[in-house]
RNA sequence: CGGGGCGUAGCGUAGUCCGGUAGCGCGCCUGCUUUGGGAGCAGGAGGUCGCCGGUUCGAAUCCGGCCGCCCCGACCA
C-alpha cells in the first residue's frame, strides 16, 4: 500500500482490496494451518445474524435442526457413484486414532448426505413418517488447492438442509421452495440481488438429479454462487436403502433434497457492498447499526457530552423496548482518539449509521446522523432519534439492494453477441452475458477453456431475455436454453 | 503437482548485486499538550534477518539443502 491508512482501490486491484477489507475490518485472519481461517468477532457477528435470519426462515417452512457427526465411515461415501467421484479428491481422511490404525478410515464430512440418509433409512418405514425436513448447522472440510478468505477455505461453516419425501413432485417443490428462501434472504437481508436458475450438468452437484443456484454479481463483474438447492431424486435413497411403504402398500424409495449456504456469504457481502473506504454492512446484518461518537475539547465539555451520549443510548434502548426495530447501538467513548480517527475506523468496519454529538449539537438538542452507504450527513433532533434511525436504516437496506441491482444490470449483456465480442468482454471488464446454448457439454467446456467463463445457470423465467436467443454462443447451432455466462469465483 | 515470485520487529519495507555496528514508516508503551474527518512533541519497548549446514577473521548479504507463503494453471460452497 502506498498509503498505509488507505485501502488499495477496487479499480486498481480488486483481490488486494478484498483481502485488505477482510483483514483490516477484522472479519477474519489467516490461521497457522494453510488454507484455513479464523473468523473474528466482527465477522462472526455477521454470521450470527445470518444464521438467526435463515434459521427463522427454515423453521417457518417447517424444518427442524439436528446434528450429525463430523466423521463418516469411508465406505458411506463410496455408495453413490457420482458422489464419490465428485468428492473423493477433496476429502480429508482420518486413518489413525488412539494411537492405532483404524480398521476403516473415517472421512471428515465434506457434506453430509451419506450419513444423514443412512440415518433416515433407519427412521423411515411408512409414508406416514414422511416428509422428513431436517437442517443442520455445521462445519465441513474440503481439501482445496487454492483458498481465499471466506470464499474458499479448507474448513468452512454452513447449514445443510436434508429432506426426504414420498413423491418426486413434493421433493421438487421443496427444492424450489428453499431456493426461493435463499433468494429472499439474499435480497431481503443481504441486499444482494441474485439470479436463480438450474445448473448445467457439468456444474451439477455430485449425486444430484438437478442443482439450482443463486448467482450474485460481485463488483469485479464476476459471478459468485451464493447458494445451492439440489433435487437428489432417489440417488441417495437407493444407495442407502431409504425405503418406505406407500399408502397403497407398495415399497418405494424416498425422494431427497439438500440445500446449503455457507460463510462464503460473508465474502459475498464484502464484494457486493464494500467501497474504497471499507465494508458497508446492510443494516439488518450489522452487529452494530449505530455508533455514537462524542465530540469535545475541554474536560468540562467531555463530561457533559459523554453524559448526554449515555442518555441517548438509554433513550434508544427505551425506544427499542417499545418498538420492534431492535436497535443495536454502540457508544465509542474511547479517550485520546480524535473523532476523525473514529469515523475512519467505523467506516472501515461498515457500521451503517454514525451519530456525532458535540457541544454545538447539544445546545440545539440535536446530533449529526451520517449514513455509511452514501456518507450523507444530516442534523436530527434527539427527541425523535429512535424513529429517525429506524427509518433511515430501513431506507438504507432498500437503497443498498437497489444500488446493487442497478450495478448488476449495468454490467449485464443481453441480445445478439458474437463469440469474439464475448471473448473480449470476458478478457476485459467481465459481465453477466445472457446468450444461447446448444446444450452440449463440449461447447460449455470449450468456452471455459477459451474464456474462463462458465454457465452460471440456465436462468429462471423472470430473468430470461425478452427475446429468446436462437443460436449457441459457441457453435452457432440452434439454442436449446438461454444461459447466463460469466467468469466465476 | 507444473510455471513465476517472495521470506528482515505486530504490519509494510530498505539493505543482498559489491560480506564489516540491522535502518525507516505504521502500529504499540509512558508523559504532557490535543480532540467538529486519520493529532503534536519528548522518551521507550520490540529482531536468533524462515530453518539447517558450508565458505570466511567476519554472513541478512556468497554457496548447498530444506521449509513456508503469495501469484498464474488443473480442482472447487
Amino acid at each position: 500500500m502506498a498509503d498505509d491508512k488507505k485501502l488499495t482501490p477496487r479499480a486498481e486491484d480488486f483481490s488486494a482490496w478484498y483481502n485488505e477489507v477482510v483483514l483490516r475490518a477484522e472479519l477474519a485472519d489467516y490461521s497457522p494451518v494453510r488454507g484455513c481461517m479464523v473468523i473474528r468477532p466482527e465477522g462472526y457477528g455477521i454470521w450470527e445474524r445470518m444464521q438467526r435470519a435463515l434459521d427463522d426462515m427454515f423453521k417457518a417452512t417447517g424444518h427442524r435442526n439436528a446434528y450429525f457427526p463430523l466423521f463418516i465411515p469411508e465406505s458411506f461415501l463410496q455408495k453413490e457413484a457420482e458422489h464419490v467421484e465428485g468428492f473423493a479428491p477433496e476429502v480429508a481422511v482420518v486413518t489413525h486414532g488412539g494411537g492405532r490404525k483404524l480398521e476403516e478410515p473415517l472421512v471428515i464430512r465434506p457434506t453430509s448426505e451419506t450419513i444423514i440418509y443412512a440415518m433416515f433409512a433407519k427412521w423411515v418405514q411408512s409414508y406416514r413418517d414422511l416428509p422428513l425436513l431436517y437442517n443442520q448447522w455445521a462445519n465441513v472440510v474440503r481439501w482445496e488447492m487454492r483458498t481465499r478468505l471466506f470464499l474458499r477455505t479448507m474448513e468452512f461453516l454452513w447449514q445443510e438442509g436434508h429432506t426426504a419425501h414420498a413423491t418426486h413432485e413434493e421433493a421438487k417443490e421443496e427444492t424450489l421452495r428453499m431456493l426461493g428462501v435463499y433468494r429472499d434472504f439474499m435480497e431481503g437481508w443481504m441486499a444482494m440481488p441474485v439470479v436463480t436458475g438450474r445448473k448445467s450438468d457439468s456444474e451439477r452437484f455430485a449425486g444430484a438429479l438437478r442443482t439450482y443456484s443463486c448467482e450474485a454479481m460481485m463488483q469485479d463483474n464476476r459471478a459468485l454462487q451464493a447458494g445451492t438447492s439440489h433435487d437428489l431424486g432417489q440417488n441417495f435413497s437407493r444407495a442407502f436403502d431409504l425405503k418406505f411403504q406407500s399408502e397403497e402398500g407398495t415399497e418405494e424409495y424416498a425422494w431427497n433434497t439438500s440445500w446449503g449456504v455457507s460463510t462464503r456469504l460473508i465474502g459475498a457481502l464484502v464484494m457486493t457492498h464494500g467501497d474504497d473506504i471499507g465494508l458497508r454492512t446492510p443494516p439488518l446484518l450489522a452487529p452494530t447499526e449505530l455508533v455514537i461518537v462524542p465530540i469535545y475539547r475541554k474536560d468540562e465539555e467531555r463530561d457533559r457530552v459523554l453524559q448526554a451520549a449515555r442518555g441517548i443510548v438509554d433513550r434508544l434502548a427505551e425506544w427499542d423496548r417499545r418498538n420492534p426495530a431492535r436497535l443495536r447501538v454502540h457508544l465509542d467513548a474511547r479517550e485520546g482518539i480524535k473523532p476523525g480517527a473514529k469515523y475512519y475506523e467505523w467506516e472501515l468496519r461498515g457500521v451503517p449509521l454514525r451519530l456525532e454529538v458535540g457541544p454545538r449539537d447539544l445546545e440545539q438538542n440535536q446530533g449529526v446522523l451520517v449514513r455509511r452507504d452514501t456518507r450523507e450527513k444530516r442534523a436530527v433532533s434527539l427527541d425523535s432519534l429512535g424513529e429517525e434511525v429506524a427509518e433511515v436504516l430501513q431506507l438504507m437496506q432498500a437503497d443498498m439492494l437497489e444500488a446493487a441491482r442497478e450495478r448488476r444490470e449495468a454490467n449485464s449483456v443481453r441480445g445478439p453477441i458474437s463469440y469474439d465480442q464475448f471473448r473480449e468482454l470476458m478478457a476485459g471488464a467481465g459481465a453477466f452475458v445472457y446468450a444461447g446454448w446448444c446444450g452440449s457439454a463440449a461447447c460449455e467446456a470449450e468456452v471455459k477453456a477459451e474464456t474462463k467463463a462458465t454457465i452460471r445457470c440456465l436462468p429462471d423465467e423472470e430473468f430470461r431475455s425478452a427475446e429468446t436467443p436462437t443460436h449457441c454462443l459457441r457453435c452457432g447451432g440452434p439454442s436449446t436454453d438461454e444461459a447466463l455466462w460469466a467468469r466465476a469465483y
